[in-house]
DNA sequence: ATTATTTATCGTAATATTGCGTTAGATATG
DNA sequence: CATATCTAACGCAATATTACGATAAATAAT
């Protein structure tokens, strides 16, 4: 057992869930923070401001990457990423959604 | 290794992150859409709503509490969840700022 | 008082995540 | 060509998460 019952649930919520686990890193969350205000989005200058090594800063990229939060160039020998503003709003507009669906029924507990 | 260097960043970034795991499971999606709809939220009805057993949805409830997301009150044997409204507006107020705080500049990469 | 109902907790197994050193492959630079 | 730089991927160890059955503790019903 401890394999997650992700079938069991909509798809609606597998993907909500997907991004979330996304965030779900300070890291992460820094690494995000870092390419939404800045230009620059080289992987070196990511690294050089988190307090991660250079392969698990790769490994949190890959896993933005993989929930489409972010994208990537090939530069060189360097690699730019950068937030995929389509999927960034996407998500967002998912996370309201869930947000804004509460009720105001106050105090049924 | 393999511990989460959480204490390395900041406490927005923790906090957000806190959030995030919160919500990254879809039964954790699954439990706030039913108590975002619903009056009724009773524990019991959550567990025969989800396909999991009684055990596991108790403690994903227990997650939800502490990420303060959810609370709870006793009656009699049956304890009843709700969403505490007031985290619940905090977290998509933290969660929007990260989303909104991305700049225009397309394509740096 | 006994029994049934409801939920939290404990213990355990399976998986997943986090983190890093090291290596490999690719492009630059001398 | 040889060497330096940059990043992804591999392998490993430490933790954390997910899931469930079984049990315990509390209240309700008979």
């Amino acid at each position: 057992m401890g394999a997650t019952k992700s079938l069991e649930f909509s798809m609606d919520e597998n993907r909500l869930a997907k991004y979330a686990k996304a965030l779900a890193h300070p890291a992460r969350i820094a690494i995000l923070k870092l390419l939404a205000s800045k230009q620059t989005c080289i992987c070196g200058d990511l690294v050089e401001e988190l307090p991660l090594s250079q392969s698990t800063v790769s490994q949190h990229l890959k896993e933005l990457k993989e929930a489409g939060l972010i994208k990537s160039t090939i530069d060189g020998v360097k690699v730019c990423y950068c937030i995929d503003e389509q999927e960034w709003k996407l998500a967002q507009i998912w996370i309201n959604q869930l947000f804004d669906s509460k009720n105001n029924c106050n105090e049924c507990c």
